[in-house]
DNA sequence: CAGTGGTCTAGACCACTGA
DNA sequence: CAGTGGTCTAGACCACTGA
């Protein structure tokens, strides 16, 4: 076996924790009984229980000792979309129009550009999203020119500015907002919907650091586009 | 201070990252040289850099050496909602009205229901959740009796099949699918919505192993409802 | 083939906390 | 106050791999 030891013991209590051999609140033996079980050093073990900990599968109480751990909370891994990549990958050619690009100061009237771009320049590009020439997505999009000086030398047409980011600006935070909302008079226009129809919303923040990078506001298409979010290590066969 | 050595090191090191200071690419110390400028020991110093790895902020090589990641694949962690905990959190009271409950076999019709429960019997557990009496989504919930068997005790009245099942099964694997869509007629009467408003859609499967438990769908008001994902440390100040 | 990380040992002292 | 986990030391041998 090329398994490290502290990896076998780890996987050992992972199995049976997720079977349900040992159940939430359960006992796990200390780590001098461990240590004896599995013949090795005190570190050894402790570097399989601190992986565990990690996980959130056990707790640990000095004194006290090691335990299964309550249901985790829920959380998922949602993957954010290359929207490009995931046309293509249709089987469907894709493009990006750009319909407008503004620079100018934040404005105080939306805390949102302050928050942005502090006292600094933003970029406004607003564009749609194609499928095979059918749009999938409207965008309106805010970057930092103080974070992102380059940009103003990007056309945008036929690629979007969030690809073009994710190549260039490296971000190390990020916060997205998902819910179901109308189409307004514009976004049901520029998605040849009509007016109030279900669009998926995304609203996602980025940072690096402290330093905000950009600010998008997407609607899509409700009946052609979803998010799959997904949690645990082995795919499921659905997965093909 | 009581902070243990290696958290600091780890710390130090996430701050030059996050910062910028150190990018993508960028060589880190080596061991040794970490062992020197934090005068301690070879194991401390792994302990710091192993979590750095866990987190994904750096990639390390036998004989190359230590480097600062490239930005990260574009995913986030979606908290998948405890409904009853945010319609508390946000002040206003919480119940569950079940409105069918059925025992059957898997519909042959719909695969979903095979891949769940296999060939055996199956719960369907339909309500509305309420804020403040009012409906903020409606769920259709298929359970595998097999995997869930002391379900069939339970009422389910007030308190929702969801937050029953995350306190007494542990799952290990999740998929969520969301989506826009228009309420349909079921839909827009439970929750007293016009016909076609906006609705977030969340579909999600869960198994314990390979022994699927559980596919709800729940439709929400879109007005009143977001779902956040969050991706990085450091929390941002709107977080309070 | 030498430098780097991966793993592991066999101890040690300490902090915490529940029996 | 004794058992438990948290941290740390000062080594060791090895596997990998890029200069």
């Amino acid at each position: 076996m090329k398994q490290p030891l502290h990896e076998r013991i780890r996987s050992d209590f992972e199995a049976r924790i997720l079977s349900g051999e040992l159940l939430p609140g359960a006992r796990l033996p200390t780590e001098l009984e461990l240590m004896r079980d599995y013949d090795c050093a005190r570190m050894t073990v402790s570097k399989a229980l601190s992986a565990l900990v990690a996980a959130g599968l056990i707790d640990r109480r000095k004194r006290a000792g090691t335990f299964v751990a309550r249901p985790r909370v829920h959380s998922m891994v949602l993957d954010i979309p290359d929207l490009e990549q995931e046309v293509l990958q249709r089987g469907q050619r894709y493009h990006f129009e750009l319909f407008n690009r503004e620079v100018r100061t934040p404005d105080p009237a939306h805390p949102d550009e302050a928050a942005l771009a502090g006292e600094g320049e933003l970029i406004l590009l607003e564009g749609v999203h194609f499928a095979d020439d059918v749009p999938l997505a409207v965008e309106a999009r805010l970057i930092s020119l103080s974070a992102v000086p380059d940009i103003a030398a990007s056309a945008f047409q036929g690629a979007s500015p969030g690809a073009w980011l994710l190549k260039h600006v490296p971000w190390t935070e990020a916060e997205t907002r998902i819910a179901a909302v109308p189409a307004d008079r514009n976004v049901a226009a520029r998605l040849h919907l009509a007016l109030g129809s279900a669009c998926l919303f995304v609203e996602r923040r980025t940072w690096r650091g402290d330093e905000g990078i950009t600010l998008v506001r997407q609607h899509f298409v409700g009946s052609a586009y979803d998010l799959i979010a997904r949690f645990g290590s082995a795919r499921r066969p659905s997965d093909g």
